[in-house]
DNA sequence: TTGTGTGAATCGATTCACAGCC
DNA sequence: GGCTGTGAATCGATTCACACAA
């Protein structure tokens, strides 16, 4: 029997080797087979230790002196991340974000399917988005479905209850678009993306590349 | 004179103001006046030490024996985030997404301002969206206008360009929600918002439950 | 000789715990 | 008495640097 992945890859590992696995991907449709530390990690934008140490946290065999097989790391990673079944979505909130996503070709040559698209809104329940039907929260309860993943884009004081519903339902990954943040119980992994935070942190750093500035002239001399 | 914020904020400092600047804000329409370190925190979803830690970089001031005063801690991290002019936005790529936050109108009450909209079909050049009209890059170019931050949503193939484009222009931040990573000059701040990552990293954790769940069995006798 | 895998060292961020102030 | 602000301790993540395998 072999031993994959130890034990406890950590976040901040974690939240790179989608990164890896994008560089690995488009490198094997370039034809290239074989690939230094030093080199994937120039196309992936990290430092050649950083993605040893990572790779080393999945037990990851690379060939010492010659560097990584793309084909065979590229497996190693999917695995990791449990691509091997395709991961079910269910979008709530048809608002303008909700429908992008749900319109988004992009899933499908990922892995992910959606396969439910809720709204509360009965003027909404039964118009198609994407070419799918949207149902209300009670017809996918009904279905009997529980998708692997709820993606919410409701607006902020609707999204708590969403996700009680949804983990209600089963759900045990939810990706939250909604400005807010939303409570779970702990066997439930959420992640947060939200677009007034990431320009409220642009914001920041325009502030104060004014006084970046100002020190690099005072340096200066 | 004063000395409000010494040097160096930390970034995951940073990262934690906007949440933080949120929080105030509902509790401001609540009518709640005055807050500890430990209600906050508790709002917010953090620990209150770390809460004053944050606080603490910013030179503010609460009060000892009492807490913070809610409008004045407002103030003072709005203007740490340099909120006191309104940013200026503009929006390439008018797919799905583009079209989506092009039209979301949550960015006006939060001091932010879409200013144009760009593409470069000329079969969309000149369509209006969310009630302005699409211009091309060149058009944006001869206008003079320089948008505080660009909001990348193009296909991954072209973001680089686009990118290279805006830096060109004078855009000193940018969001990007193109799946890829993109090359900037140092003095350029990008954000990179990537939801099939967000999935990939869902999917490690829901690949690994099952592992948990066992690990639990075990633990349990 | 080359480049991985990894202990050791470093760096940064979080948490603790309490002195100091209201 | 209660709560902030902050040094000290801890924890985790990154980087260094080199032994070792091919």
């Amino acid at each position: 029997m072999v031993e994959p992945a130890p034990r406890g890859v950590p976040d901040a590992t974690v939240g790179r080797l989608p990164g890896y696995l994008r560089a690995l991907t488009e490198l094997t449709e370039q034809g290239v087979r074989s690939i230094s530390s030093e080199d994937l990690a120039a196309v992936v934008g990290v430092r050649s230790a950083q993605l040893r140490k990572d790779l080393s946290h999945l037990g990851s065999y690379g060939v010492r002196g010659v560097g990584y097989d793309v084909a065979m790391l590229s497996a190693q990673i999917a695995g990791e991340l449990g691509l091997a079944d395709r991961l079910s979505l269910v979008v709530v909130g048809m608002g303008n974000l909700g429908r992008a996503l749900s319109s988004y070709d992009g899933f499908t040559p990922r892995g992910f399917e959606v396969v439910a698209l809720v709204d509360e809104d009965p003027q909404v329940i039964g118009t198609v988005v994407g070419g799918r039907r949207v149902v209300s929260m009670a017809d996918l309860r009904r279905s009997g479905l529980v998708p692997a993943i709820g993606v919410v884009t409701t607006p902020a004081h609707a999204a708590q209850h969403v996700v009680d519903e949804l983990v209600a339902l089963g759900v045990r990954s939810i990706l939250n678009f909604a400005p807010c943040r939303v409570e779970v119980p702990e066997e439930v992994a959420v992640r947060t993306v939200d677009v007034a935070t990431e320009l409220l942190i642009l914001a920041f750093h325009h502030h104060h590349r004014a006084d970046a500035a100002r020190d690099a002239e005072v340096d200066a001399g």
